[in-house]
DNA sequence: AACTATTTATAAGA
DNA sequence: TTCTTATAAATAGTT
């Protein structure tokens, strides 16, 4: 079954490979999957597919889902609501979750590369280009948050931690 | 593109994960190459391919080998091959650079005009995904420049126009 | 890399 | 889910 000679070998992973790399992306895509591929050459090269990243998926694989303590802990935070606040905080956050995807797929398809298999050239490049991109937001960012300061009496924002509450009236 | 309703995508990934698998199979077989697939159906089922399993294949990803029997290993690969061949795999490597500089290029076009779009969470978002991008890339920078300063052996066979780098560039 | 004859995958329907 | 079949896609062999 093995095709006989290295060389016969390595034409026919270069040929497949883009075609199995193929159908998995669009099995992901199709059918709303999550899938890793860790995949060696005959020359012990190394290739991987990710969606939505190779990470994300090894650790599901390796941490099964463990929802109830997040659960529990956000339910005794919530006693003493009312059900009607209670819908509208649910709501809040399903709406953010949804903007919050739709934003992350399309990152996936602006930066669709795994880390791992950069070449130094091709990081060279990107990470000037992140650099670049990066100073755009910043830029941005201070205009915003100019405009703020002048309509609104909120003011010091912490890079690392946004309290949604505030953030979903920002919109 | 996806497919509307949980029962088409549901049926589509019955009839596709076969196919997926199969491709792989052939193509460890043929090609005596290594892979590992994680898999997690539309409905959270997981599924795994591995060749010669699973367990190994994810080893071997996580634990990479050492620079130096790689770069021997593939010294000793070159060996036997003539000037032309090897200048051949040089100019074959530098022609793919090429072609992914202009790739990054292009990725610097694309994304500055979706700033103006975001929203200020969404930037904050954002934001912090860059910034732990970056983060990795600076890490695996180090790495390569590390590799690099280990792999003059290989330069040894013609130091007027054999590169180096070709030895660990990854696609 | 490109071409194309052949094999293989799969979508739709039952 | 499994089977059938018309169509689309992948690829082996070749240049």
């Amino acid at each position: 079954m093995m095709i006989e000679g290295a060389n016969g070998r390595r034409v026919a992973f270069s040929k497949r490979r883009p075609g199995l790399f193929k159908k998995a992306s669009e099995l992901c895509t199709l059918c709303a999957a999550e899938m890793a591929i860790i995949l060696f050459s005959p020359s012990g090269k190394p290739f991987s597919f990710g969606y939505p990243s190779v990470g994300a998926v090894l650790d599901r694989f390796e941490n099964p889902e463990k929802v109830c303590p997040t659960v529990t802990q956000q339910a005794r935070a919530n006693e003493g609501q009312t059900l009607v606040e209670l819908n509208k905080q649910y709501t809040d956050v399903m709406e953010r979750l949804e903007a919050e995807k739709k934003r992350a797929k399309e990152l996936r398809h602006v930066v669709p590369l795994e880390i791992e298999n950069l070449s130094f050239e091709q990081l060279m490049v990107l990470k000037k280009a992140l650099a670049d991109f990066k100073e755009m937001i910043d830029k941005r960012r201070m205009e915003l948050l100019a405009l703020e300061a002048s309509t609104s009496v909120i003011s010091q924002i912490d890079d690392k931690h946004i309290d949604p509450r505030e953030a979903h009236v920002r919109e």
